[in-house]
DNA sequence: TTGAGTATTGGACCGATGGACAGGTAGCAA
DNA sequence: TTGCTACCTGTCCATCGGTCCAATACTCAA
């Protein structure tokens, strides 16, 4: 599992150099060259094609920081979007370097913490639409009916849900046969699978 | 430093017991009464107003995580909007958890990792993230458990199931046990949940 | 007022489900 | 051989889940 820097020429971060004394400093033809699964590798943003960089070596399975000398959120953005897992300032102290290293092994991911409100609100375009489809389906639902079903897509047994919502076992059941007949599902277990992921086809066990 | 579960009555959620064998159980009106800066606190997504009961502990410099019985995007995006640093499937196996709980405490933001690639667009399937997960999760069963346990996340009946391995109903049952206790959850429902994030794959007709 | 729709509850029925027993075979390693 | 595991099957039983029958009450619109 390498850990490798990606700069231009000799360009020196004594930070880095003092928070990953055993990393190595190539340069980015020996990164493409040497970078694989499980390796943990920085790349500095003043590079030619950084983003290119990043989305192949991500794309072998590498685990990706990206440094700059300038945060600003287009570029963290880019940074995401081409694959890294984390995006922070290249003077930051060795502290918050290896910070980033904890939070990136375990499947985080780190942005410098100016831009981090930017980016999530950001994000917000790419969300938008997503749930929409779900909206639609419940949408011929009644209040209740709605309630009861997403109790259920959530695992919860009718015995739970009637707690929950403070009515007898039998009316949650009521509920639950209304819904099973305007979605056009059998049971609770396609019901589940149409709400979790609605492109999902659902099973004829006839 | 508290670190509480915020849930609504007894939510039982072993996972989470197991990771953090130290943590107390509260309800919203407590967790709003003694939450304050530092402290870690865990929101169940099925709580009325939750995202506004994140919203006004991390204003407090709490450090909040949202877990979702059906992790969406939508949802994602509320809890990271609502100031939430960590959005997982509540039923996620406790290393899982405890990594999330890493993440965190080192100003990271983990999100549920299939939510990631529509956050940042493709972002984490280019990981491989997502398969390694999956081996993860299947990686205690026999092979024979597997195919029960993939079988009925497509929402397949022990009948169903049985025609199609071309064994009895009671083998399934029997396979259907050793999945339910090796992977922690109670029923078939909370399997489909757990595996219908992973494999989506479409089922055919027994 | 009448009727439609919604919310609620009850009883009864029966298949599906999951656990607790208690076995059987086969293969593989010490 | 013994022990272990995976795999397969059986019976019994308590519970859950889904659908049939029915009823009451409330709101809203025609």
């Amino acid at each position: 599992m390498a850990h490798l820097f990606v700069c231009q020429g000799r360009d020196e971060i004594p930070r880095w150099r003092e928070a990953f004394p055993q990393a190595r400093l190539v340069n980015p033809q020996q990164a493409r060259a040497w970078a694989g699964r499980g390796d943990r590798i920085w790349v500095m943003s003043n590079l030619e094609g950084w983003p290119a960089l990043v989305s192949t070596l991500s794309g072998r399975g590498a685990t990706l920081m990206v440094l700059s000398y300038a945060p600003n959120s287009l570029e963290a953005f880019q940074a995401l979007n081409a694959g890294a897992r984390g995006y922070a300032h290249a003077l930051s102290p060795a502290e918050l370097l290896r910070q980033v290293e904890v939070v990136t092994t375990n499947q985080g991911i780190w942005v410098w913490p100016e831009l981090l409100a930017q980016v999530v609100g950001g994000t917000f375009k790419a969300l938008g639409g997503e749930s929409r489809l779900q909206e639609e389906i419940l949408a011929v639902l009644t209040g209740r009916e709605r309630a009861v079903a997403l109790a259920v897509a959530e695992g919860q047994s009718n015995k739970a849900v009637a707690r929950r919502l403070d009515i007898t076992e039998r009316t949650v059941k009521a509920h639950l046969g209304a819904v099973f007949r305007k979605l056009g599902v059998r049971d609770r277990m396609q019901l589940i699978l149409r709400l979790s992921h609605q492109d999902a086809s659902v099973a004829d066990s006839g």
